[in-house]
DNA sequence: CGCGATTTGTGCACGTGTTCACGAGCGCCT
DNA sequence: AGGCGCTCGTGAACACGTGCACAAATCGCG
């Protein structure tokens, strides 16, 4: 039964679909591409785990810049994001960093970089669908224009919610997403609706030409391969939690009984 | 400078913390201690990616339960859970599995080891600080008692709001925290404050005992070994979509030359 | 001008996580 | 009873991510 449509994991992390061509007959073990990935100004590849590290150094970047700094250091700047430096360095070399040796790296020069590497040079206007308790919570957080999106539009399916407004945006009916998809070219999606409905909004938005999904609904997803879904759930979160503590509990409750 | 408090990275993944004995002088090589890890009903390690998808499995444990489902097999919850069967085969024989060959896993006898594992057997209760726009949703989200958590007591610093109700509970100063901990038997809390008091928070829960926290705050915390910290922010989130997004941009735009 | 202090960039080894592929056990059907 | 198909459990290879440790490069100073 399922093998519904494309079995993507579409989990937090590990996204395959690089390489998904020459899954038999690769006859030649060539392992030296030699001109590694993309032609000039382009990154070569980056792994998907820097990737999800460059929004964090993003963010410890601005507020050092708020704070009059001008160069970091890569022991700096690791700290101030939560990592171990030798991470950082590496991380910031996919980006064909140009840090100064003795020196440290650019402060404005590698918020520059990073943002462009990310696509953050446009705001990038994000639909959010479902606009009950969390949906309104997340329409009224103010702190995304300083993170390079905005909200551009609110969809309920909810005719009792339609035309009300959050923090100046007006509730539209779902059934006008195709329409204001296209006008606002929007790409990216926040699902914020019960788990029953998700699957159906999520199809919608696909068809209307959303690639990118943020899923905030406690259930998996199916989408076709080009699109992109992470997911946010908070139960999962304490249960990870809830499992550190019970191990913490258990560990203190024995001897331990060090040789 | 800095070398604040302890360099954990506190991030959403990789916990080393394990092994944290023996790192010389190991002599035998022998590699087979036979008797691998605890004793006899504990657990013998549980990788932490392992933990990481315990949660969603369980989820969709519950629906297929729900569903009248009686044994599934592997490649029926994985898909359920988003995942390979391989994968979700290996994690739960980390439980010391009794799944039947040739049938399948008893949902429900799977369910109870899972939530056995992940401590869930008694409900946590939780704290939750800060209960602006993100707090009054997580507070009014209904989805925690069917998980195994309910919040136990909500926290704010600003006297304006203490006094208020919200789903139930009223919300009390941060100054009795400590008392409230206590009482209650609270070792999980959520953090939803703005950024620039989070490491306060993150201080005084720490000392009243708290040792799992999880972080909505875009910033990050430094907290002493023993505490575990998650971290859940949607710009970031965000972000990393938009990368996606940028790149598949950049990608359909060129020619891509194959071959 | 040369030297030392400092910090980046990275090769390499290691650990962790994922996937394949196949043996082992279980139930059913004849 | 015996065989057959199905599914779990897992060893082993592979891919990925991490961290050390050091060479390369730059600045500042005498």
């Amino acid at each position: 039964m399922s093998q519904q449509r494309s079995e993507r994991p579409a989990g937090s992390d590990s996204r395959p679909a690089r390489s998904a061509a020459g899954l038999s007959a690769n006859g030649s073990p060539g392992h030296g591409p030699s001109d590694r990935g993309a032609s000039a100004s382009e990154l070569p590849d980056l792994p998907e785990a820097t990737v999800a590290r460059l929004p964090e150094y993003l963010r410890a970047l601005h507020v050092l810049a708020d704070g009059g700094g001008d160069v970091v250091s890569s022991e700096e700047l690791a700290t101030a994001a939560g990592v171990n430096s030798a991470k950082l360095r590496k991380d910031l070399s996919y980006l064909r960093s140009n840090g100064t040796r003795g020196v440290g790296y650019d402060v404005g020069q590698l918020i520059d970089k990073i943002e462009h590497v990310l696509g953050l040079n446009q705001h990038r206007a994000v639909a959010l669908v479902g606009v009950g308790n969390l949906g309104q919570a997340l329409a009224g957080y103010g702190g995304f224009g300083s993170r390079g999106f905005h909200i551009a539009a609110l969809f309920d399916a909810d005719p009792a919610r339609v035309g009300d407004r959050i923090a100046g945006l007006a509730v539209r009916h779902i059934d006008d997403l195709a329409e204001v998809v296209a006008t606002e070219h929007i790409a990216i999606a926040v699902i914020a609706t019960p788990a029953h409905a998700a699957q159906t909004v999520a199809d919608t938005l696909v068809n209307c030409g959303v690639t990118s999904i943020l899923n905030f609904a406690p259930c998996v997803l199916s989408v076709p391969e080009n699109v992109d879904v992470r997911k946010v759930d908070l139960a999962i979160e304490l249960q990870i939690l809830s499992f550190h503590e019970h191990r913490k509990a258990t560990l203190t409750a024995l001897p331990e009984a060090i040789s």
